[in-house]
DNA sequence: ATTGCTTTTTGCCAAATGGCAAATGATCTC
DNA sequence: GAGATCATTTGCCATTTGGCAAAAAGCAAT
């Protein structure tokens, strides 16, 4: 039990996926460094690859990108107790095409590339547990935006507020009108036929 | 080079992900079944546990499913040279919400649970393969439908078709329609304004 | 409280899409 | 080839959503 407080959260997270053991949770809390974020910065940017796989301890955080007419779009919203990770870019080494944005302020642990790499020599079993996590991150992904599509504005906002109860007053209106792919003049419509 | 024909394009798949040997190849090849489906026909069904872990050699597979009102929704489509598994219901165990059905008459190889479950145990490095071929099948699932949500009907069929360029005429207007979360009768508006 | 800034709401109208039903076209069987 | 069946297109109209701009509301700094 030598492991620092914010480590707690992350090592339960990963005996989820899997076991280890003390002098690799010990490992895992050398390696692991702390950073925080205000509101609007970036944990990763459109056109640099990506070098860090962070871990939320709090807060909300947003992928997003921009098209050639310069409109955001949001992608995607991560809350706390979930890895943020742009896989493409730090798996390739390529440029990422998207921004990770603080929507709040925003504790988090990460490694950087060569201490992640580390962690996967070093641990039996460690490239297991990541691809688990991985995966069940993805599935969750896909199960939250496909159903999107096939419904019409208000629904998808409804399923919205059931995704992420949360998140509806901490974040502005316009990133989930653009998550759900509706002006922000139709959600606000929509906000008040609701209620 | 003892296996069979069917299986080259399955084995030449798999070794885009890891590296197996010839014994492993035999054993793979040995426990592969070989499946013809009909168009209409299902590779697995809503409410049954999924069996297989199968391997498009030829077709179109769609992934749909009915909402309470008993309409139907394409998920997605899977082409040549795919893995088809309904990971939830296989992995866990647990009756499928989806119905996988032969867009077109399909050729495919299967694995049964057990023979599954006996190529993971023996073949030293078959989880980490499996592990990369699901997180590149759910990374292009995201891929292709995240950016579906923020564009307008038209902009998405053509998406579609750039994303299914041998799709469009192969099957019914209504199944991709329903993919791109439009009435058939938009799409077919749609297709005349195009052309 | 006042000012300036950003976000949200609203109104107006145009454009896109849906719902329904009928017409047309395609395919298959007999 | 005549029907039967199914897929696609079209017309009509209602509804939803978008685009734009102005108004209102919220918020922070002074």
């Amino acid at each position: 039990m030598i492991y620092l407080a914010p480590m707690e959260e992350l090592i339960e997270y990963i005996l989820q996926f899997g076991t280890i053991n003390q002098q690799q949770i010990a490992l895992i809390s050398r390696k692991a460094q702390e950073l925080h974020l205000r509101t609007g910065e970036y944990f990763s940017e459109a056109g640099k690859v990506s070098q860090r796989v962070g871990f939320i301890l709090e807060g909300i955080i947003r992928v997003c990108y921009y098209n050639n007419k310069g409109e955001e779009t949001t992608k995607y919203f991560i809350e706390e107790n979930n890895m943020v990770v742009d896989l493409n870019s730090f798996d390739n080494e390529i440029p990422s095409s998207s921004y990770v944005e603080a929507l709040t302020d925003c504790r988090i642990v990460f490694f950087s590339r060569k201490d992640w790499k580390e962690l996967s020599s070093t641990i039996v079993g460690w490239d297991a547990i990541v691809q688990k996590i991985i995966a069940r991150a993805l599935l969750q992904k896909v199960a939250r935006i496909s159903p999107l599509l096939s419904q019409d504005a208000t629904t998808r906002y409804l399923q919205f507020l059931d995704i992420y109860p949360t998140l509806a007053n901490r974040i502005p209106l316009s990133y989930i009108a653009s998550y759900l792919g509706i002006t922000q003049s139709s959600l606000s419509r929509i906000r008040k036929n609701i209620s």
